[in-house]
DNA sequence: ACATCATGTTGCC
DNA sequence: TGGCAACCCTGATG
């Protein structure tokens, strides 16, 4: 409170405020805003020190100071943001993490703190005669020990700045085991500016691509300071490598095109348009999202903005099959998942709030709908016997669905879990480890911070979704920024992390080398000033060729880098242009 | 320690 | 359905 001024006056006349006001809650208005009924006096430049204010204008000086109004409600006597490494909550607005009114995110109840951190409520729904079933039949087919969690949780190597925006996607090499792929978007809207201000239509007489960035990096060899330069490619919004052939990768871009990229090259070349007439419009414009590969059948799977599936024979170039409208028209599908075993069932995702399986020979009708409150982030098949499914949604929730011992029409577990949609942040995915045997933990960035020993910090939650217990929250205090995607390795105890620019390594504590022994050359500082997180690219040493290492030093200032933008030659991300140019 | 800005999407009307 | 605001913990830069 002693961030509150001691004069106030509201700030007049936000049009959008007194709306903001009665479209969110109006039921309450509480006594703790007594001023808010008299904003006409206090515009009239009544001022009054904000505690006297409390307790009922009583005197009038002749200051004048701008009132401080919360940033989030727009009402004054209280101010969401940061208290310290805390951050404070609008009281106006529901619970930031819940979503539930009553109450903010310190005090929500699935937000209990217990040593340090975040802990979910166990379970929302009540135990149903259900569980106890697929509990006895599952207890015969288990190992009495469940073999314990791998929780790679400690920065083995990272890569700082590698990208020019922020990471949008991760993929593994399929089998060279430290090899990482990681893919950003230039968002369309930035393309438009930097292109002479033109639209989609003239980019598309142009013939002119929209530049994402696709990364290469053999995260060993950081010791050696290689790092592969970043391999330009057609927007990303999701990849995939070829099964028959993983010296080639998948895109689906939102230029309607299925590109089909070589890794040792960088060309690419597009395996299928969606757009063949061109540029007709921004309404009939489509844009590819989710896809998958399914190498049973030698296709490729993309779905567009407006609800509709494509398959693609990887060999002929060939469209399988008729466009099929798997989810409401218009509406995008972000995701599509192969069943790991039964190649027939296909599972999708998208922005009409559902989830559905799909029978891939019978498309006309979903075999299940999964309804969520809001848009669906992903939905995954569980890695080993697909029978769970696992999907994070807009509305704060992790959900896993049970095909075999759940009916599907509700989940069998819910976990409240923070990871908000935000503009500026890549959609947060919920995804299953690969190498979990009992397939039941999942890793997802969390959005709210939590305050670690002062400073704050966004974790990298593992969830044990059998339980529904948090079992590990990852955080390393140089890693200040939120950490939207994250992968699991398929074969190594490996995590990678892509948060903001910069992609992370993670291994369990046990496998990385002393920190003493890795401060020498693990942290490669790639493109732009060296301004980052702390210790990690902290100062650098511009005498070597071609990275920066990290001296684990100066992890008090976060701005403390130099110059520094000379040495960085060949292993830097090239930088986007950044013209201001807009129409 | 501030201010600014980039600029996507959802959901409502 | 199309148009249009609101959007809460961003992150980089100056």
């Amino acid at each position: 409170m002693t961030s509150f001024p001691r004069v106030l006056i509201e700030r007049d006349t936000d049009g959008e405020d007194s709306s903001s006001s009665s479209d969110d809650d109006g039921d309450e208005e509480e006594e703790g805003e007594p001023e808010h009924q008299n904003v006409a006096e206090i515009k009239e430049s009544v001022v009054e020190d904000w505690e006297s204010e409390s307790k009922k204008k009583s005197k009038a000086s002749i200051t004048i100071a701008f009132k401080k109004v919360c940033k989030v409600c727009k009402r004054s006597g209280h101010e969401a943001g940061f208290r310290g490494a805390t951050y404070v909550d609008c009281p106006m607005k529901p619970c930031f993490l819940c979503k539930m009114p009553g109450h903010t995110t310190i005090d929500c109840p699935h937000r209990v703190v217990l040593d340090q951190g975040a802990v979910p409520a166990p379970r929302r729904n009540n135990r149903s005669p259900l569980d106890y079933i697929f509990e006895r039949q599952i207890q015969n087919k288990i190992p009495m020990m469940k073999p314990a969690f791998v929780i790679p949780d400690q920065v083995d190597c990272a890569v700082i700045r590698y990208h020019s925006r922020r990471i949008t996607c991760l993929e593994f090499h399929p089998t060279n085991n430290n090899i990482l792929l990681s893919g950003d978007k230039v968002c369309v809207t930035q393309f438009f500016a930097f292109n002479v201000a033109c639209s989609y239509d003239i980019a598309y007489d142009l013939e002119i691509g929209i530049i994402g960035q696709l990364g290469v990096w053999d995260f060993v060899k950081v010791h050696e300071k290689t790092v592969y330069g970043n391999i330009h490619s057609c927007i990303l919004n999701n990849m995939r490598f070829n099964p028959a052939n993983d010296g080639t990768l998948f895109g689906a871009s939102s230029d309607g095109t299925v590109s089909c990229t070589d890794l040792e090259t960088g060309m690419s070349f597009p395996l299928m348009d969606i757009n063949p007439n061109g540029w007709q419009g921004p309404s009939t414009w489509r844009m590819l999202y989710g896809m998958d590969t399914n190498s049973d059948k030698n296709v490729v799977l993309v779905a567009d903005n407006f609800g509709y599936l494509y398959l693609v024979d990887m060999r002929s170039n060939e469209k399988m099959r008729e466009d099929t409208l798997i989810h409401k028209r218009g509406t995008k599908v972000v995701g599509l998942h192969c069943h790991p075993i039964q190649p027939e069932l296909l599972l999708s995702c998208g922005n009409d709030h559902f989830a559905r399986i799909w029978d891939m020979r019978k498309l006309d009708a979903s075999l299940a709908s999964l309804h969520h409150n809001r848009v669906v982030n992903s939905a995954y098949f569980s890695p080993q016997s697909g029978s769970k499914i696992l999907t994070t949604a807009q509305d704060n929730r992790i959900r896993v669905w049970d095909s075999i011992f759940g009916n599907l029409l509700s989940p069998s577990r819910e976990i409240v879990h923070s990871h908000d949609f935000n503009r500026h942040l890549t959609p947060f995915r919920a995804e299953w480890d690969p190498k979990d045997p009992s397939e039941s933990l999942a890793v997802i960035g969390r959005y709210i911070s939590e305050n670690y020993n002062g400073a704050a910090l966004h974790p990298i939650d593992f969830f044990d979704t059998s339980t529904g217990q948090l079992v590990a929250e990852v955080t390393e205090p140089n890693i200040t920024t939120i950490s939207p995607v994250n992968k699991i390795h398929p074969r190594d105890e490996v995590m990678a992390t892509g948060s903001s620019r910069s992609i992370f390594i993670w291994r369990p504590k046990d496998k990385v080398e002393r920190v003493e022994e890795r401060e020498d050359a693990k942290i490669v500082l790639c493109g732009g000033s060296k301004k980052t997180n702390k210790k990690f690219g902290g100062e650098s040493d511009e005498s070597d060729d071609d990275t920066f290492n990290s001296k684990g030093k100066n992890s008090k200032s976060k701005r403390d880098g130099k110059s520094g933008r000379s040495a960085l030659t060949k292993v830097k991300a090239k930088p986007m242009k950044n013209s201001k140019t807009k129409s």
